[in-house]
DNA sequence: CGCGTTTGACCAGCGC
DNA sequence: GCGCTGGTCAAACGCG
């Protein structure tokens, strides 16, 4: 059939529908409306589609381009390296690129250090030794987060307790002496101002027992009464592998009992479970953002700086990222000075506390609060926060596995923790800078790291991301990011998923396996004593009355208690979980 | 008996 | 130098 009898019959087709009578001309009309409208939601979704398109082709260019400006820095280190070493090192480094430490707090000659006592201690053959020193915190991943994030993250670790070896080496980039383990520092300025700190990473989470289920497995090593705190801290160390440096403080909120603040401090120098990476990734980016903030001044600028730093990184930096999600409280410097801030006091917050920059993830204010209004405030430098469904983002562990939703544990509905927005009423201060680097996608790449991918929903996905995107622009780098993680944990999804299995980590999760869980006391480590009172007794009187001081400046945190957000939550890991496979395919 | 927890002692850093 | 505080160690203890 010709293009014009086509043409033809559909003309005759047309017209017979405009000479019908009047009655079906009005059912013509109606009909015509409905086209209108089809051919407009056709419109829009193609608009839309376009959109997704052009942030497709975004991501994909920021992840190429990270690649081959890792690529590039590791090229030079291998050259630069090649004049000292022979060609075997090269064949190692030649290896080595997909392998970043992600630092948190410590350096990565401490890892050098451990990497030694391993070497000491035990006949393990060279490579897995390189692989669990590089594995560091967070995502099992041969990819880390971003290249900015990497190099935004390693001039403070990589400079606090710089033993001597590191100051012949090469400004720009970092090795650790151990070449398994290196470092890349791109900001050579940031790593000349260094002060020597490390990076706590402190997590505030409702929460009835006596640590978080982070996915890791800690031994406590010590407990203390904290200057400010009726409540006991105690300390963990991490036992998942025998070397490993990082370290945990716990300790019951003065303030609200049943918030629990974990510290983290250390990398991880073993491949972690999927649920143990969830709560590095978190840590690791909280981490990020207070070195990008915090590296580059320690004077009045910090708060500039937070936000200058690198518009293209993957977290936080850009204020177009600090709209949504968790909310980071930095302090850095002396604890809160105006008493009307939810700020959290970490547990350290005497003089060595500026040794120790904390930033601390807020999971106990529930998100789509009243903060947005205080927060929009034009001296914040802080952009207001649009609303966004709370997620249940819990990080409690629970004795009670019957409690747990089958879905998953951090879906659990005993909490809503709100994700991320701080009831401030006051203008930030500058040493204290409040930071929302995380929004929609990485919330949501929280849960997929938690749920252990459940199957997707294409219809889901499809509704959820072009929401996200068309709601907000300056989702591609963080979603690079993501997909950057996401791709590395694609990777090792064979494995972590068999972990799953066998270990009970996940769904299944066996909690009673966690010997911080096992106790029938749901308070028996760090909480009884706040509520037998056992230790007050054992209070000096000023602590006692520094306590009451302190908490007539916390005013309590609301909570809500919501049984019908699991719902949502799962909703959203649907729609990561789509985006995983879809970026899978993509790679 | 092995493993993890408890708890007092000890050490280091800091401010006065 | 002294006292305060945070952090760690290690012996004692408890539990399975």
């Amino acid at each position: 059939m010709s293009s014009s009898s086509c043409s033809e019959i559909e003309e005759k087709r047309v017209t017979s529908i405009f000479h019908q009578d009047d009655f079906s001309t009005q059912q013509e009309v109606s009909k015509e409306d409905k086209l209108k409208y089809a051919n407009t939601e056709m419109g829009e979704v193609k608009e839309e589609n376009e959109r997704l398109k052009t942030m497709l082709s975004r991501v994909e260019k920021d992840y190429n381009t990270l690649q081959l400006r890792f690529f590039d820095i590791v090229n030079k280190e291998v050259s630069n390296k090649g004049v000292e070493e022979s060609s075997t090192s090269h064949e190692e480094n030649d290896e080595e690129p997909e392998f970043v430490s992600l630092c948190l707090g410590r350096s990565p000659n401490e890892y050098k250090k451990e990497a030694a006592k391993i070497d000491q201690n035990s006949n393990k053959p060279k490579e897995k030794e390189d692989m669990e020193v590089n594995l560091s915190l967070g995502l099992d991943s041969k990819y880390m987060l971003s290249m900015e994030l990497v190099s935004d993250l390693t001039p403070m670790n990589s400079i606090e307790e710089l033993p001597k070896e590191v100051e012949v080496e090469e400004k720009g980039t970092l090795f650790s002496t151990n070449k398994s383990t290196k470092v890349i520092n791109v900001n050579d300025e940031v790593s000349d101002q260094m002060p020597t700190k490390r990076v706590r990473v402190s997590v505030r989470a409702k929460c009835d027992t006596p640590t978080m289920n982070d996915g890791c497995q800690w031994r406590k090593y010590g407990q203390k009464i904290a200057k400010g705190n009726p409540c006991p801290r105690a300390y963990y160390r991490c036992t998942v592998a025998p070397a490993c440096p990082v370290r945990k403080q716990v300790q019951r909120c003065a303030d609200d009992m049943s918030i629990l603040i974990t510290t983290y401090e250390g990398t991880h120098n073993h491949p972690l479970q999927v649920t143990a990476s969830a709560m590095a990734y978190t840590t690791s980016a909280a981490a990020s953002m207070m070195l990008s903030g915090s590296s580059t001044s320690s004077s009045s600028s910090h708060h500039q700086n937070l936000h200058h730093h690198n518009n293209s990184t993957s977290f936080g930096n850009s204020p177009t990222l600090l709209n949504n999600g968790l909310n980071f409280n930095h302090h850095q410097f002396e604890q809160s000075r105006t008493p009307k801030q939810h700020f959290f006091i970490p547990p350290n917050h005497s003089s060595h506390n500026s040794l120790f920059p904390t930033i601390t993830l807020d999971l106990t204010s529930p998100s789509s609060l009243s903060s947005s209004s205080s927060l929009s405030s034009p001296s914040s430098n802080i952009a207001p926060i649009p609303r966004f469904s709370p997620n249940n983002l819990n990080f409690c562990s629970t004795q009670q596995p019957n409690f747990i939703p089958s879905s998953t544990i951090w879906n659990n509905n005993n909490n809503k923790l709100g994700l991320g927005f701080i009831n401030n009423n006051t203008i930030m201060p500058i040493e204290k800078t409040q930071i929302r680097p995380f929004n929609h996608f990485q919330e949501n790449f929280y849960q997929k790291c938690m749920t252990n991918y459940q199957t997707p929903s294409r219809q889901a996905l499809a509704d959820t991301i072009s929401k996200a995107i068309s709601t907000d622009p300056s989702l591609h780098s963080v979603i690079a990011a993501a997909v950057t993680s996401i791709v590395g944990q694609g990777s090792n999804k064979g494995v972590n998923q068999k972990e799953i299995k066998e270990n009970g980590l996940g769904l299944g999760l066996k909690l009673g396996e966690y010997p911080q869980l096992s106790s029938n006391n749901l308070l028996n480590q760090n909480g009884k004593g706040c509520l037998k009172g056992s230790y007050f007794k054992r209070l000096s009187p000023t602590t006692t009355s520094q306590a009451k001081n302190f908490m007539l400046l916390q005013p309590s945190l609301p909570f809500s208690v919501s049984k019908s957000s699991a719902s949502k939550s799962s909703s959203i890991v649907n729609h990561i979980n789509h985006c995983d496979s879809n970026v899978n395919t993509h790679h």
